[in-house]
DNA sequence: TATGAATGAGACTTCATTCAT
DNA sequence: GATGAATGAAGTCTCATTCAT
């Protein structure tokens, strides 16, 4: 970023910007989207874009970064309400985690163009991978609080390839009709659970 | 297509502009490629794409009919193979499936730009969930084999999130180290089994 | 003309070309022409049609010559028939006129699209001058017959300017509703003789 | 037109760009035009055409658009000068319309350019009919201040083909050695005077 | 001689980025 | 700091023409 802004009217102007492109970019896709679309959705000037961001790339990576930070926020959140002391069963916090994950694809569309894009251009930054690795460390400490025999490699895959699923297929789901995707939820808790009931204790 | 090429000279010309098409998109993805590019690594010149495709967008459903086809004979063979008379045990498909579809992800990494750009553009018919979409009905018939008495939707809803499941995973797992793609590879293998033992008789 | 065909069966292929070129030109004009139309329509191959001519240019004026030499010969074959020595008047010499070049102009529509091409082109010969000249410096000859004794210069200007009336004329008529067109036509022929009332005696 | 420029330096630029265009027009015809050669021959980039004008074409009826307002103004000075209370006869107003569009044919060559492409492209507003019709209307109101009591529907018949006349001899006369050329336009005065002589009360 | 696949120059147009105001 | 006009590289696609079969 070229320039990080110091007064309200500034911070609220960058802000703009980012919705804006976070739309854009989410209605039409990273390739089609205009710089100057853009600047004219948050209501402002090309000029004023690129006093922010050197290129229409970094500007796509800092709503990466965005995204990044309110996937971790909402994790961590979610950890804080169900304190762990509070000894809750596993399962549970697999269901909550899923419909926390679930809220968020359907609530924020721009998630899924942001990480349909990274996909294809390797220079950038994957910050859909990087949401799901944050993600899955943390979630490997959870299940060190429940399984802490189970030795680190071990939980290091397990948790890896729970959390990619669980992207994945809500991934999928939020292309479905509504009932079908309800359905699919329902499906990939218990396929959740039936793995990890492999490797956790009851 | 404009024009389906008779003579054995125009159907390599065609084979190599597909082969050359398949790289570029999966090497910078479907905008960043040009068709200038692709005209080159296929040694023949623009105009010669040209006359086979009216656009640069129907190269791209070329290649993903192309792949639908491949990934539908894959299967296909498979099941022949293990004629289901032979009685095998389910979770033996299911691990052969895995193995079969993990090489085709490495064998053919062109997959992974077509069905990453599917998810962009709506207009093109979206082959890669058509791949999922063709597999999962086979599938599908599959379990019928063994849990006749499983109910139909059951079966659709189960037979979808397995497929999407493994196709997800193996999407994650080309870009991991290869150890770390095997470990996945396997956990996959076993997360599928679990979720399937709670569905279907042993 | 790269060949002049001996053969019957190439003397109607090449009748086919120009006949083809005629339409397309005239139904899209010059440069939306393409050559490949052309031939298609002639029901042959791209290949002949350059067997005939040496570029999309060539057999253009290969078409400018027809029309020329058509109208040409309507002119005489009208001169023919009313032979002057039958001592008409020139006022009926000039309706037939009138009415015979209405006729070309509507039986052959590509002389249209011929004559406006050529306005834009200079390096093409003007074969729409070039068939109003040939007709005007004939037109000068019966006019001699008729005023002997009006200077030549006077006769070669009048010639000049009624052929160059009646057929720009002509060819706004033939963009006029009929009934409007009909209308231009009377009005044409009364303008011409009027104009030739003060030159030629009764 | 994309965008109507403000300030006193596009404004400018918009004009080069137009009169560029109207060269090149003029000089090569529309097809062969290229808007890259326009560009160049305005001093400007291309991306400045494309910011004015949203292709090629809306640029040519910017052009057509010029001429028919230039050409209506001319016709209305014309008027307005020799008014027709002062009771002037109309052969000298005849005389001085042609005189004057015979100025504005040598003056804009350009014009003629635009003229011969509209009888191609039927899309276009044909700009050249508009001039004349344009011009052929208020050619009606001048005949009926002369000739009151002829039917209208004769009067616009012979407002018409007074003006195609005027405009087709003219559309000639400018390719012609200026002698040959002087000698057309004189004659084509005594033309059109012979004809409405036939009409208009002395 | 006829065919039509192959070629590639060149046209139009877009859009990321700069910079004078 | 904000603006938006100006720039021009680069992309897609067409089509006249050639030449091997």
């Amino acid at each position: 970023m070229r320039r990080v802004p110091t007064q309200e009217r500034s911070r609220q102007r960058l802000e703009r910007i980012l919705d804006a492109a976070d739309q854009i970019f989410s209605e039409v896709g990273y390739d089609a989207a205009t710089t100057e679309q853009i600047a004219e959705r948050a209501e402002t000037s090309i000029g004023s874009v690129y006093q922010f961001f050197p290129n229409k790339s970094a500007l796509f990576e800092a709503l990466c970064q965005r995204y990044l930070e309110r996937a971790q926020s909402l994790f961590e959140r979610l950890l804080e309400r169900t304190t762990l002391a509070d000894s809750p069963s596993w399962s549970k916090i697999v269901d909550d985690m899923i419909d926390a994950f679930w809220s968020f694809h359907v609530d924020q569309p721009g998630f899924r163009a942001v990480w349909v894009h990274q996909n294809i251009s390797a220079q950038l930054i994957a910050a859909g991978d990087a949401v799901n690795q944050a993600i899955a460390t943390r979630a490997e400490e959870v299940m060190a609080f429940f399984a802490p025999d189970v030795p680190r490699s071990k939980r290091r895959i397990a948790a890896s390839i729970v959390v990619e699923t669980i992207s994945a297929i809500l991934f999928v789901a939020v292309r479905r009709e509504p009932d079908e995707a309800k359905r699919l939820v329902a499906e990939l808790k218990q396929m959740v659970r039936s793995y990890l009931s492999t490797i956790l204790p009851a």
